[in-house]
DNA sequence: CCTACCGATCGGTAGG
DNA sequence: CCTACCGATCGGTAGG
């Protein structure tokens, strides 16, 4: 499964397509968007792709996949540091906030379109994702147990969170406006103080 | 255009096959679902449904603007009272949670697929939206004005709170467990909590 | 990597 | 409301 960038300088064809498929799968979504289409913005005929790729929705999983291992490679190191649980979520919303500034066009595109991966995909991609979300809610329910955050059902908490982060197309304009690292802090100051006990 | 629910009771064949859509389009996304599949849902060939509405394309107009249209008529109401800024910020956050839950099935299919309009509806739609988000702003802003709120750029609030609010497959899941007016209240308290000085 | 092409499915129309 | 059907477009393959 293809990393969201490769951090060595070898670039494959096969990359140069996913990249291109992301920013089409965002423009137009993975169902309006055509493999013709994905082939002139590559610059070869539609059945040249298939010399890289197996199909479409293979082109949609590996997006997905990227994107959620990025999250769990962040919350397994943030697991084994010995911090306070709101500082732990701290960190984990400027994570999100930074994926969704980094890798946008990968994050939106996973948000918007993971509900039309074919099985068994489909159900593989839900087991992560809940896996993830269990992660989460136990660092916050950490937190409302040491008595750092509001009683409140720590589901609902990291459902608040990480809608709030997810994808919009409004994400840019705000942040050519205010500026990335103040977006950052706004973000933190609302969903981390607003738990806060 | 169509009201999300009729106050009447009279139920037209094409309410009918606006919400089977509703349905539908949830379910599958707009690009994913098929006009034959709608068709089998309300009964019907294929063929008959273009004696209630004139193309596909209409069923997502439809049921976008009656959304829009609702979020207009709150906000009308709100605009003439006289109430604190952070409490009409409360309101406005309470009526989103309720439409949520109310009419799921239109807001997410609003949420997840207006992109899909097209012209001229796509850019009517995102007049509409970036009007209401406006008047949002503009009640924010006298939140912060009155020192009532955070002194923070006021439309980064209001994407961050439209956003945590926005469609989830989660919803009714966390719904069923916590309890509608538990939910409503956290997210309250998350989010208002959040944003207070 | 291209040309040529396939079977399937789509939204929608004609005519009754 | 149905039968019959159209033109367009889709993802993908064969063969070179």
């Amino acid at each position: 499964m293809a990393k969201i960038k490769s951090s060595d300088n070898t670039t494959t064809r096969r990359d140069v397509i996913i990249m291109a498929a992301a920013g089409l799968f965002r423009e137009k979504g993975y169902k309006a968007a055509s493999m013709r289409e994905l082939a002139a913005k590559v610059g070869v005929e539609a059945a040249s792709l298939y010399n890289h790729i197996s199909s479409k929705d293979e082109l949609l999983k590996d997006i997905c996949f990227a994107v959620l291992k990025e999250y769990h490679a962040h919350i397994n190191i943030l697991e084994n540091e010995k911090l306070a649980g709101s500082l732990k979520v701290e960190r984990i919303v400027r994570f999100h906030v930074k994926q969704m500034m980094e890798n946008y066009e990968h994050v939106y595109v996973t948000d918007q379109n993971w509900r039309q991966l074919n099985e068994p995909a489909l159900t593989e991609y839900r087991e992560l994702r809940r896996k993830y979300r269990r992660r989460f809610t136990t660092i916050v329910q950490q937190g409302i147990d040491n008595k750092e955050l509001k009683q409140m059902d720590a589901n609902s908490i990291v459902m608040v969170i990480l809608n709030a982060i997810a994808a919009v197309d409004q994400w840019h304009r705000i942040i050519h406006k205010v500026g990335s690292k103040e977006l950052e802090n706004i973000i933190v100051s609302i969903l981390v103080d607003g738990i806060k006990l």
